[in-house]
Parts: C-alpha cells; structure tokens; sequence
DNA sequence: GATGAATGAGGATTCATTCAT
DNA sequence: CATGAATGAATCCTCATTCAT
C-alpha cells in the first residue's frame, strides 16, 4: 500500500498526496451518489459508501464530517445542474429551442439523479430547504426577468400573469421525470415545449417566430 | 377522560368498546399524520406516535403492525382525496368551475399534508410505489376521457397531443403546493385555471363557453 | 352469560360457581401443558394459554399468579405420574411385569409430556428443582428398599452396589421417551426389562423366578 | 488491558489484530457459555454476555448474529466433546478401561457444560435437535459395531438385543451427570462400568477378560 | 367474577461515530 | 494518513401483568 510505484527509471512517488486525497473525497461522493439513490438515504450508512468507495468506514470521516456533509458536498457540486436553463422567449422558432433545452436539461438531471434524494431531506433539514429554496428563487427571478423582456416586446399573451408563468415553466422542469415514470413511455420534448410557448405566446406571434427561422 | 357523555335523554354510560378502541386508532392515524408531516416518516418513532397519542408504545402495536402499516391505513383512507378532481371541460365557464375544484382540491390535500410524506417512501418501498401509480392511473385515464370528448366537439386545439396534456393538468394539481411554498404567496388559483385552459381551449372557443353562463 | 338456565321447573343455577371457576381453572392448567408441551414454556406466553383455553387474558391471572404457578400446579397435580411405578423384584416372573410395569408408566408419562417441559426450567428456577429432587429422592428410597430386601433373600448378584443400581433403574425409566425418538422405532419394553433384570439377577435365580410363574 | 507482552526477547508490540479479534471472540463463546449455563439460554441477553466478556453490546454483533449462533458455534467447537468415547470391548480388564473411559468422558463434558443447555433449545429448535440427533447416530453406529464384534467372537450374552444394549451405554453415558445431581455423593465410575459389562458380558467371559490382565 | 385493552419495562439489533493501532 | 474494530445510544417490538368497565 505504498504511494510510490517502482518503475524502470526509479520510484515515482506519481500521484501527489493531496491529488491521490481528492481523488478519495471524489470516490466517496460518487460511491454517496449512487447508493443514495439506489437505496435512499437514510436506508444508506456511512460504512456502506465507504465499502463502495473501497476506503476503511474511517476514511468516510476524514473527508466528510457525516453523511450529511456528504450530500450538501454532492449538492454544492452540482446545484447548477439542478437549476433549469434560462429560456430566451423572443428567440427565433422557440419551440424548437426551448425542446432542446428541456432534453439537455433532463439528461443532465438524470444523471445526477440527485432530485430523487431531495425529497426525503426537505422535511428534517430546514438548511437544505433553504440552499434550495434559493437556488430555486434565483432561476425564478432569471425566468422572470426574460418573460418581462418579451412581453415588454408585446410577444406574449396580453393577460399574463407572469408570476404564475414563470412558476409553471419551472413546474414543467422539475416534473419531466415524473411524467417519464408515469408515462412509461420515452419524453416528447417538442411536446412539452409546444405546450409551454402556448403558454408564453399567442398563436400569431407563434407563427411568425416559427417562420423567421430562414 | 370520562367517557360519559351527558346527552339530551340522560347519560350514555360509556362509548361502546368498539368505538373507544377506534377513538385510539384514529387518534394514533392522526399523531402520525402530524408527526410524519413534521419531522419525516424515517424520522418519526413509533414511540413518539405513541406518546403523542397519549397511549403506550405496546397499545400501538395492538393497533398496527407498524409504522409502515399506519401509513398504509393513512393511504387507504385518504387515497381518493389524493387523487384529484376530474374537470369536466365542455362545460359552462371553465375557468371558473377549474378554479373553484382546484381551489377545493388543494385544500383537502393541505389539510391531510399526507403528500409530503410520500416521496420518502417511494425509493424504499416498491408496494407503496404501485399503490400510488394504480391511483394516478386511474385519474389519468379519467382525465384523458374527458378531454377527448371535449376534442370530438371541436373545442380544444387541434394540434394538441392529449397524453401529454392530461399530465401537464396532473403536474399542475399535484404541485400546487409547490407553488406556495415558493412564492411565499397565496395561491391565485383563477390564475392556474387561466393557464389551464389555455393549453385545452383556442382563445375563441374559450370566449363562447365564458359568455355561455349567462 | 348468565349462570342461570331457565327450564321448565324453574331455574337451576346447575353449575355451582365453584364448580365453574374450577372447570376454568382445569381448562387453563390443560391449556397450559398443551402449549409448553408443543412450543416450549418460555415460548408460550400466558395470553395464549387463556385463548386457548377460551377465557379473558386477565382471567389466567384470577387464577394463577403467573406463568410459572401454572406451571407448579401442573407438576403437583401431576407429579405422582412423573414418579416411576416401584417393581417388586423378588416376584414370579419379574421380566414380564417389568415389562408391563414400563410400558404403562410410559404410556403415562407420554400423556403427560411434562417432562418435556422440565429441563428448560430447571436452571433457573432452584425451588423447581428442589421439587423435582425431592420426588426423585423419595422414588429412589422406594427402589433402593425393595433392593435391599431382595438382596437379603439372595436373589440378587453378590457384588451389587445397591445404590447404582437403583439410579440405573430410575434412569431407564426417565430416559425410555429418548430410546424412542432415537431409535425411530416402537419400544421394546421387554428388552429393556431383560436389561433390568440383569442387573439385578444373576441368571440363574433369573431361570428359577421365570418358572414358578406356573 | 495492554496489548504488549513482555516475552524473553523484548517486548512483542502488540498481538496481531487477527489474533486479537479471535481472543474477543472467544471470550465471548466463553461467556455465553459460562452464562447459559448458570442462567439458562432464554433468560441470557446478548447485552449480559458482551458485559460479562468486557465489551460493548455492539461487539457481540459483529463476532456472532446472534445468541443462537453462539451456542452453535459453542457447540460446534465442542460437539466432539458431547460425543461419549468409544468403548472396545474384547479388551483386556474391560470394566476397568470402561471406568476410566467414562471418567474422562464425564470430566470433559463437565468442564464445557454445554449439555444443560440443550434441553431448552431441543423443543424450539429444529435444526439444533437434528444437529444432536446427526452427532448421536453416529455414536450409536460406532458402539453398534463394536458389540457386533464382541458378539462374533462369542464373547457376549447370547440372548443381546444389541439395538437396546447400544442405547443403554449411551444412556448412561449422557446421564451420569444426573446421577451425581440425585445422590449427591461422588460418583463410582467402577460401579457403572461394572454394570455396563455385566450387561455386555457373562459372568464367565468377565473373570477371563478380568484376569487376561497380566 | 370476567373481560381484554392498555401498560411499559426489557430484549434484540443497528449504525453513526470514535480511536487505538 | 488510513484502518476497521469497538462503542453504546437509540430503535423496534414483545409480553407479563394490571385495571377500568
């Protein structure tokens, strides 16, 4: 269990202490990943992860200072992924667009998987419901701000209330996985674009963004 | 905690056996109700359920297997209540009659909160996971009825794919409270209704059926 | 529930309560062999006696202290049966009523089956065994006497030691139920009478006391 | 408590962790042992045993699942023990190897115990009394064969049930710890292989073996 | 007396965390 | 630094016994 490997022109001592570290800290987060989401949290003990990360149930506690830690490291890692893509509305032929940020945006989530962890959290631990409490008011106010743009553009439905607007695309966002779950059946992405944008514009506006594609 | 009851005609003697043994049933449903929507189904101990329904830690089990189960019975007598409202779309003034069953839906839902607990549940336990597919199954297809009959008239859009429309309206129902959370503000629920209906209705057929109360 | 059976002639509390009560108190003390002697007693819990026996669980408790004097009470009632029969040896033909004196002590012993129940108790109930001592004790005076006398006619071998032999004896008769679970077959209680009476006739005198059946 | 024995050559630092880890173990074993047998198995708690061997209630869980599995453990490290030794019986001076045998016998299965216990674990469980049986046939195959012989060479009764004779030496091997318990007294192992041999061999074939000695 | 629901102490077992090596 | 055995608090659940009806 030496750090030094021999080799032909002497010994390498190749992987620093500090790099060889992070690659265990790496270990255990992606070992803390996967077994939360195969198992659930609670049901996953620390000796577990340490055991899938192939490091003594110790080292788990040289790296994090407990399970938890370890899954607001995994959040912090990756809480940009969790946040939805910003839409640009007054785009040329939106559906298209947004479809393909949906789908860029669902793999990504799936991925992580870490959105199937998070429910199990929000209820006994308020600091975890605020990180995403805030993480989610900062896509809101992004979502927002567009809307604001391309109605001020008179692209948009002229009764909107954008508040709701913004709070339903966001909706659709979080839930694409469910609808896969229910469904049984592969996403349609332009679908569920079609269904936001008649949300955002009326059908003329539609038409014309869709044409001004050429 | 005497169990007569003074009534119009002399006293009562006692409740029944029967009806005291479900008095601390219910009481026992109810404690773990609140206490698994505070602090967490894993969280929640059937000690504390127990305690918070005044009764020993062993008179709970006399009542259920265990915690699990209790949840279960919690289910069962909620699950329709879970299930949300079929909407009857060629109706008079949509808008409207959506709101007013959301409205009544979200407050049914809230006031059992049982919601909250369930996404715990699902990752661990599969018999759970079928039960609440089989529920939202059955509402879908309901829903799905609805619509297509309000397609055959010529009422909705024409370009619409029904399954993914049906979701959207679950994904609504099913996460108003979502909605709340985040925005820190009452719920608008004319507001939902509006979006609603504009995903199933064109901006004129929706106008006839507004002016149709009258 | 009443006691009181309405006839022609009147009514005729027929079963004086005492008479009930220990009716009762027979069918829990039945019960109670029956479930130690099928699941052990540690395993039978007093709840299940009283089912069984078709009485309250509070009812065992009017009528036992606990558990345990159910128990004693068994054994009292019983315990002349435990006690093996007392061969006289200097009959005529001693084999064949060995034999038969086994078989029926046996056949006893098999209805009872309470000693099934005794050696779980023993360790850590001392005023048990002290019971259990005694009895044996008194068996063992018993044998050891009609040895005696039978060695003071000159029936028996010259080099006895009385005493083992008569612990030999009681033995078999204590351990005549394992023959049978480990052999698989029927017993053969003229075998183990011929065993018996070798110990303690010397063959000669054994050929003379089978003659004078006649 | 240190680790570190002292020995000729210096100091050992500390006994290797494998080694160490069986030391608890056995401790363990050795306190179930010595705890079952003063208490009984039912009313031993796996918490008493891990106390009575110095370590914490946990302990016992990662050496053991549980207090079953250490009795079999405890058995299977001394079943051969349980298994009484194999008399030869065409020997010279055969009562005199047969006493010493049945001393040796005795003093190893007192040393373990382990024959207390069993009574209580017989009635509940089945895989254990099928273990025991498995170990018992297989004495009772050895003795068998070992009569068998004797009785070729003409050296036993002509009239043997040997089936019932085999069982009434392993009868009296399993119980001379009872004998002891009844009379109190020392026990005469002269005396009980006395009466083993009387019942093997005829009084004639006896005064041969006995003077064969020389 | 009879009932059986209620009690709660106690046993089996798990697991987050520590610490000697 | 890494290790993994050890810890013991905390949980689930049972059951002997009591007591209000």
């Amino acid at each position: 269990m030496s750090d030094r490997e021999e080799g032909l022109v002497g010994s390498f001592p190749f992987i620093p202490k500090q790099e060889r570290a992070q690659l265990k800290r790496k270990a255990l987060l992606e070992s803390g990943r996967v077994l939360f989401l195969s198992k659930g949290y609670e049901q996953t003990t620390a000796k577990e992860i340490a055991l899938h990360a192939g490091v003594a149930t110790g080292t788990f506690y040289r790296y994090f200072a407990d399970k938890r830690q370890l899954l607001m490291a995994l959040l912090e890692d990756h809480i940009d992924l969790l946040t939805p893509p910003e839409p640009v509305w007054f785009n040329i032929n939106p559906e298209k667009r947004l479809a393909h940020l949906l789908e860029k945006h669902y793999i990504q989530l799936n991925e992580l998987g870490l959105y199937r962890v998070l429910p199990e959290l929000l209820p006994k631990d308020s600091e975890f419901l605020e990180i995403l409490t805030e993480a989610k008011k900062k896509i809101h106010a992004r979502i927002l701000a567009r809307l604001k743009q391309a109605q001020e553009k008179g692209l948009t439905w002229n009764d909107l209330d954008l508040n709701t607007v913004t709070w339903t695309i966001m909706m659709f966002m979080n839930n694409i996985h469910e609808l896969e779950k229910q469904s049984g059946l592969p996403i349609d992405f332009n679908e569920i674009a079609k269904i936001i944008c008649r949300l955002v514009y009326p059908p003329g506006i539609l038409e014309q963004l869709r044409k001004s594609e050429k």
